[in-house]
DNA sequence: CGCGCTCCCTGGCCGC
DNA sequence: TGCGGCCAGGGAGCGC
């Protein structure tokens, strides 16, 4: 499911769902998504309140009034959702469920299970195993161009997979990868070194351009992603590139190229990208 | 050390 | 309709 918009679209929903309620129990239907569950998952959350819920790259972060913080990222297919009432019936892949106040209920639904939900002290976050590495936030002032020039330089691995690494920059997935590229005339097999200034400028705006643009319109909503709740997002209806396979480029009406790079489809067009 | 490949897992869709 | 194959928004780990 989620790139980055799609994870802050699911933070401000959270946000406003749940800030402010209290834990009255935690029921885990199983040990593990991709990496076990605490054990002490139940106990270290249950009688607190959450404070606030944000998100650094594609990890949601749930704070709670004694400074543990619930780390979850939701891999390929993963879900919040909050409901109102206590649930009865379980969907197969409900694997956690925590009962608030006010009636209201969280889960954490996930069929692939690629997903994680694991708990940090406050203090120790940055340090976090899963938090330590990770590059800027596309968003911020960090991301530039001085920035990206810098880290591209003798890095010979195709651009699109070089955007797509959290370690350089985090946030930037599979769709939104190929939509900047697009809007910024690159094509994604160029080795990351050889591009100019002028191209890095582009990217770096257009990075943020698209996200920016993502947020606005909820998140791109592919096959059953929905926000927490239940609506979707839009964006994949300005999508250039990315799932338009043999169809028209919008621009030069040349066909839209797929591609395989590291395992991963690659949408883009080779007369408008270079 | 930098990079690509494979794998984790389930489900939906397509072609036969 | 049933079934096999292929594909999927992520990322860790391994081997070259």
């Amino acid at each position: 499911m989620p790139e980055l918009p799609e994870v802050e679209t699911v933070v401000r929903g959270l946000s406003t769902a749940i800030t402010g309620l209290r834990v009255e129990g935690v029921l885990l239907r199983r040990k593990d998504v991709r990496i076990p569950f605490p054990k002490d998952l139940a106990k270290q959350i249950t009688g607190q309140t959450i404070r606030s819920v944000t998100r650094r790259a594609k990890y949601i972060l749930i704070t709670f009034s004694n400074d543990q913080v619930m780390i979850a990222h939701l891999g390929m297919s993963g879900k919040f959702l909050v409901k109102q009432g206590r649930v009865k019936d379980y969907d197969t892949h409900d694997h956690m469920v925590c009962a608030l106040s006010g009636g209201k209920t969280l889960l954490f639904n996930d069929p692939r299970r690629f997903g994680v939900v694991t708990l940090a002290n406050a203090a120790e976050l940055s340090s976090h195993a899963l938090l330590a590495n990770l590059g800027p936030e596309p968003l911020s002032r960090d991301f530039d161009e001085t920035y990206l020039l810098e880290v591209l330089k003798h890095k010979k691995q195709p651009i699109k997979n070089a955007i797509m690494d959290q370690h350089l920059v985090v946030g930037v997935g599979n769709i939104y990868a190929a939509e900047s590229l697009f809007l910024s005339g690159i094509n994604p097999q160029k080795p990351a070194e050889m591009l100019i200034k002028m191209d890095v400028s582009r990217l770096v705006k257009n990075i943020k351009v698209v996200l920016e643009a993502a947020i606005k319109s909820g998140g791109s909503t592919l096959r059953d992603y929905v926000r927490s709740s239940g609506d979707v997002g839009y964006f994949q209806h300005h999508f250039n590139v990315y799932g338009r396979q043999k169809l028209p480029c919008f621009t030069c009406k040349s066909p839209i190229l797929m591609i395989r790079q590291a395992g991963r489809s690659t949408f883009y067009c080779a007369r408008c990208q270079k």
